[in-house]
DNA sequence: CCCGATCTTGGACGGTTGTCAAGATTTTCC
DNA sequence: GGAAAATCTTGACAACCGTCCAAGATCGGG
């Protein structure tokens, strides 16, 4: 049983947690809304109930703020995406679901998406980004194979393509209808599901 | 016969517009160093013989500056692209040649690409660069459908996906391949080279 | 209830940004 | 050659940025 100094330490430090999550969010909410080139301290705090002095109380700097941000970001990714095609019974009933379940994904939360695309642009001039974005890649990239392993089940057939082109693929499609969405196009959904639907089994030629 | 004042007065424009291509290819060089997010005008200005005020004769703002770099970016982009795989005998022969020359755009200019995928993200945000962005995806577009109508007569199969998701699945290869490229991966070459020599052909099942 | 630790505020700082206008310089043309 | 038009420089402007800090507010344990 842990002391009461303990209890209390550890109490305070996940007050501390908890406040830096909930500035963090806040922080994706303009950030989703803005993007990063356009997001500064202020208009974040100004989006909280909160003074601009906090934010450096509970972050060391900007960096630290919006990598904290992608990492929070990451886990509401990874929870998004767990088992989102639990059942299918066969190979087409998986494609169909597999399409279904990535536009709605994308009509789910385009903004956070589209701020996804811009972070992991950004890493690309940014190194301090870089390690988060390449384990949020590669969390994608591991749901994106699960569903191919799933397939393969069903299937009986082996992927011929390696896990990462099969995340890159299915990450364009994304990306192409993301844009669209976002520029209004009506049609952007459907042929993000019909995409996907062809593309898996092409996988297994 | 144009009279004299005629040529002089469009010996002027002229003046003027290869003044205004100077600096914006001046400007895209910066743009491709240090991303759109942290490039300033005055940083544009030091890199070249001028100084920042000028920008401003030439330019009306930085959003109209930024305009003309993307479009004299696609300029390149198309003239570079032009017939980059244009003798091949086999299928085989031209899905190889797809892979390499994609892979030689890619380590040819590989800074130039990642601020492509950075304007790119930003037209997501700001509406003045979106025509000019899909602009340029329509042509990358017709550049790869090229290919694959290439593959087609080669083969003598009917490609069995639409135009803008042979696109966007090249395109997700060439991003990620980038990605590996810039964060110093040695195989990102290599990978994208097999990745696209292997996705040509699934086009057609 | 009170005192110290913790949390929060709001202002100030040095620096940078985009924009602009007035003046200096160069070019053009009669 | 000299006036007019163009090109270019310079300095200033208000606004904004990230960061820091002194002081007030709030909280919790003795």
């Amino acid at each position: 049983m842990p002391s009461s100094a303990a209890v209390r330490s550890r109490s305070r430090a996940d007050k501390f947690e908890d406040r830096r999550r909930e500035l963090a969010d806040a922080a994706l909410l303009t950030l989703a809304e803005l993007g990063y080139a356009r997001t500064s301290l202020r208009t974040i705090a100004d989006n909280t109930e909160f003074s601009h002095g906090l934010l450096h109380y509970y972050f060391a700097d900007k960096i630290d703020l919006i990598t904290y941000c992608v990492q929070r970001y990451k886990d509401a990714c990874v929870q998004r995406y767990e088992g989102f095609v639990a059942e299918a019974r066969t190979p087409a009933e998986l494609a169909a679901a597999c399409g279904n379940g990535l536009a709605a994904t994308l009509a789910d939360a385009p903004l956070m998406h589209r701020l996804w695309y811009d972070l992991r642009a950004q890493s690309l001039y940014e190194e301090a980004f870089r390690d988060d974005v390449a384990e949020i890649d590669g969390r994608l990239q591991d749901m994106i194979w699960r569903l191919v392993r799933g397939y393969a089940q069903l299937s009986g057939a082996e992927p011929t393509c390696s896990p990462s082109a099969a995340y890159a693929m299915f990450d364009g499609l994304f990306q192409q209808a993301l844009q669209r969405y976002v520029a209004g196009s009506g049609t952007a959904l459907d042929e993000l599901r019909d995409n996907c639907r062809d593309l898996l089994p092409r996988l297994f030629v």
